[in-house]
RNA sequence: GCCCUGGUGGCGGAAUCGGUAGACGCGUCGGACUUAAAAUCCGGUUGGAGUUAAAUCCAGUGCCAGUUCAAGUCUGGCCCAGGGCACCA
């Protein structure tokens, strides 16, 4: 073994030899039970950033931890290819996307070959092959079969600079994902996923998932939005007409004191009289040159246009008078709002600026307010209302909407924000939407026998304002799969989100060209058991990916509801406190500390510092740290190589003759649990290489005070190696290889069992006996572990400390911990 | 406004059940080795009081109460930071 540690040399080596003999191959056929574990996959935007290189580290170390504690381990790597970014590419540089994407996986899957990871590359998956994009394809028509793919004219989310229309999950707080671009609305005729169909069963189902964090099933929980009410609809005076309104609070229904449309309801024009048509008209106007952002703002002042028509409330007969105003929302519930300015901040102070009446209906009976100042919207007693004086608000929700019911003018209502998922893209660079449209036929979905729908190669990208798909017309010119007569090609692609709903069940069978995947493989490794991904997430790929794993499941295609057992969100890299970014300057290139310091170094630094779910904060002087202690591992095994026989001598408790033999013995049980326990238990990796700092640091110790070893010195320093080697194989993966190699042994490191405890070994040989008075520590005390409670109680008290202390005092109890503690009570 | 997460030394962070607060590392200070430096090794490092040095004592886990023999940990009420949702009726 050479004296000097040289990551770049070792580290070269073993990954052509791991490649070679297919170390990380991962079989179908296995006695041994499945684990899956998975990264979100990345998209290939060139170069790896620090981001991946924690995540996949992460997983990278659970799959080896689950494989050597004997899981049959599925550990699989792809491309999340299609999106705009390459297209951009391709228009800015004359390139061709598919070129630009080919250039950066090849440069990215060298990056990941260089960080040790232990991939089967031979279930690779990438989005853009047509291998691929196939079944994305297929699965598209078999929604379409169910009615869960559907095309309609909506309001929806444009943004100029991408050029395409955006799903409401891609619009984050009125601007683009993407490019931060304001969205503006636009009416178009679009493809969209019917998600709603599962609000209720993705809402419910979080429950089935304790192996997510609240924070992710809450975010979920909000974006979904379920909320329960009730329908009403009220009949207009002046028109044969009615307006329903959603309200979540129909126990206020005799305050109405008048209604609110949206600029946008459908039967705005039919309920404005001609003497108001001019000023509504210009509100609307108004309402549809602003952006979202203007609109949404909470704390605009409120504005609103009276229509000249009124409604009657048949709960009271009273007439009250309809307006419009932006803070109705056209796309949630009905459209229309029921305002009660007593019991609704909003109405409150909308009705306060028109001087519109306020009518108060529900009251705290111990504190009644009102409501001059203020709307009272907590709990309470009705008032004002009839028959359902008295009674309490929450009672008179169901009551008073029952009698809606029964008068035939309302119903009980579950509403959802959750929209339907627009899924079409008016850019090149996605998988083609597998559709035709014949004038005769109509929409016709392209046989599935012709699939896939490949993306031509004719297009021109240098076009400004459409698709550059649109250009060819090869592409877009066909023949109707039905008659046989011209037709048109669907020219959008799909969200990109579309492609990575499905693609770890493609993992399980990624080489089948007849199917998606094959039922029993997917149901033998689905789900994944433990993913790890960034919080950005939460709702886009994760929400979507449950959706698909459910509508699969309803098509019979697979036997399981839930895509991810256990789901890790990691914090972000940073570096000096802010996020690492191009435009900040603050980045690290993972290259540069591969070259440096080798990736064992940069695997077991990017883990060290944080747990995983935090942020990391990236410090030079860490990495260097990492380094010097892995240089620290390499000395401690090379200069004891002589010493190091593999063929030690097994140690049981009790068979070492020499005290501190023993109590080395020990801190190596206490280091086996304590990293077994810390990575079974949330994946502590930070605490984990605490203890094999620990470690290193007590062979040293026992070692220093050795000038020379005799037969059982060597047999234990031989334990203690061979332990730490393995315990840091998952992290420091060539180092331990080559360590293992040099030390004489066959096979790889990273074929080897995890090593066991014993119970009895875990723990040091006696106990320190801690001392109070009044919950305070005043004495130590070493002492035997088999000491009973008495024992204990009188050692303590014999303390001289505690004599001293208690002189003069009376004890008035004395507790006793066994094996840990006695507290002596005194006044 | 609502929801989630977090708040512990100069810094990152540790502390299964309520039972030694600050593991391990970074930084820093001192020492050894060296002609010197690097590398390496050894030691100190929460604050305050105290002492030639020690011993020792006091305070201390965002704030205020409470429960308990004992609270970073449990309960109630706040404050702050990060993130999510938001005129959703």
């Amino acid at each position: 073994m050479k004296d000097a540690y040289f990551p770049q040399e070792i580290e070269k080596k073993w990954q052509k030899i791991w490649e070679e003999k297919g170390t990380f191959k991962t079989s179908d056929s296995s006695d041994k039970p499945k684990y899956y574990a998975l990264s979100m996959f990345p998209y290939p935007s060139g170069k790896l950033h620090m981001g991946h290189v924690r995540n996949y580290t992460i997983t990278d170390v659970i799959a080896r931890f689950k494989k050597m504690n004997g899981f049959n381990v599925l550990h699989p790597m792809g491309w999340d290819s299609f999106g705009l970014p390459a297209e951009n590419a391709a228009m800015k540089h004359g390139a061709n996307p598919e070129n630009w994407t080919d250039e950066n996986i090849a440069y990215m899957t060298k990056q990941l070959k260089m960080l040790g990871l232990s991939y089967d590359w031979d279930r690779e998956v990438t989005t853009c092959k047509p291998d691929y994009y196939k079944w994305t394809q297929w699965l598209f028509l078999q929604l379409y079969k169910k009615g869960l793919a559907y095309k309609k004219e909506a309001a929806v989310n444009w943004c100029e600079e991408c050029g395409t229309v955006l799903a409401n999950e891609q619009v984050i707080d009125g601007k683009c994902w993407r490019c931060d671009h304001i969205v503006e609305k636009k009416y178009l005729s679009q493809w969209f996923l019917k998600i709603t169909d599962y609000a209720e069963v993705l809402l419910e189902d979080l429950d089935k998932l304790p192996g997510w964090g609240d924070n992710v099933k809450t975010m979920q929980a909000n974006w979904i939005g379920k909320s329960q009410g009730a329908i009403l609809r009220f009949k207009v005076v002046e028109k044969d007409l009615e307006v329903p309104v959603y309200t979540t609070r129909p126990d206020t229904v005799h305050g109405i004191t008048y209604l609110v449309v949206a600029p946008e309801y459908k039967d705005i024009e039919e309920l404005t009289t001609p003497e108001n048509k001019e000023a509504v008209d210009a509100y609307r106007a108004n309402a549809r040159k602003m952006t979202e952002i203007e609109r949404l703002s909470t704390d605009r002042v409120k504005t609103g246009v009276p229509l000249g028509t009124h409604c009657i409330n048949p709960f009271t007969g009273e007439k009250f008078p309809l307006w419009t105003a932006d803070y109705a929302l056209v796309e949630y519930g009905t459209g229309a709002v029921m305002a009660v300015p007593a019991h609704d901040t909003r109405d409150f102070d909308f009705a306060k600026k028109y001087n519109l009446p306020l009518k108060v209906v529900i009251q705290d009976s111990q504190n009644p307010s009102d409501c001059k100042d203020a709307a009272y919207t907590e709990p309470g007693v009705l008032v004002n209302s009839n028959e359902f004086n008295g009674m309490g608000n929450e009672d008179a929700k169901k009551a008073i909407t029952q009698k809606a019911v029964d008068g035939g003018f309302g119903k009980f209502k579950t509403q959802y924000r959750l929209r339907d998922w627009l899924v079409s893209r008016q850019r090149y660079w996605g998988a083609p939407i597998p559709v035709v449209y014949c004038e005769k036929c109509g929409i016709q979905p392209v046989p599935e026998d012709q699939l896939p729908v490949l993306l031509p190669k004719d297009v021109d990208f240098s076009v400004v304002g459409k698709s550059p798909i649109t250009t060819s017309k090869t592409f877009v010119n066909t023949t109707c799969p039905c008659c046989g007569g011209p037709a048109r090609r669907e020219t959008d692609t799909m969200d990109t989100f579309v492609c990575s709903s499905w693609y770890y069940l493609r993992y399980s069978d990624a080489k089948n060209d007849k199917m998606p995947f094959a039922k029993d493989k997917v149901n033998k490794w689905l789900p994944v058991d433990q993913y790890v991904g960034g919080i950005e997430h939460a709702i886009l790929h994760l929400l979507y990916s449950r959706f698909f794993t459910k509508a699969l499941r309803d098509m019979g295609l697979l036997d399981f509801d839930e895509p991810f057992k256990n789901l890790l969100t990691q914090g972000m890299v940073l570096k000096d406190g802010s996020k690492m970014s191009k435009s900040k300057g603050n980045t690290v290139d993972p290259d540069e500390i591969f070259e440096n310091y080798g990736a064992d170094t940069a695997r077991l630094f990017i883990l060290s510092d944080s747990p995983p779910a935090r942020d990391f904060d990236w410090s030079d002087a860490g990495v260097e740290g990492c380094y010097k202690f892995l240089n620290r591992v390499w000395r401690l095994i090379s200069s004891n190589a002589d010493n190091i026989s593999l063929n030690y001598t097994e140690l049981k408790a009790g068979s070492l003759k020499k005290k501190d033999n023993d109590d080395l013995l020990r801190v190596i049980h206490m280091a086996i649990k304590g990293i077994t326990n810390d990575i079974s238990n949330d994946f502590q990796f930070n605490t984990v290489i605490s203890k094999y700092r620990e470690l290193v640091n007590a062979i040293y110790d026992w070692q220093n005070k050795k000038p020379e070893l005799d037969d059982e010195d060597k047999n234990i320093l031989s334990f203690a190696i061979v332990s730490l080697i393995k315990l840091m194989s998952p992290v420091a993966v060539h180092l331990t290889e080559e360590a293992w190699h040099d030390l004489g042994a066959e096979g790889s490191i990273h074929d080897v069992e995890w090593p066991k405890w014993d119970e009895n070994l875990a723990k040091a040989s006696s106990i320190t006996l801690i001392v109070q008075i009044n919950g305070k520590v005043k004495d130590k005390i070493e002492a035997d572990e088999a000491l009973s409670q008495d024992e204990l109680k009188a050692l303590a008290l014999n303390s001289e400390k505690v004599k001293e202390l208690t002189q003069g005092k009376t004890i008035v109890k004395t507790i006793v911990v066994p094996k840990k503690l006695v507290n002596i009570v005194v006044k």
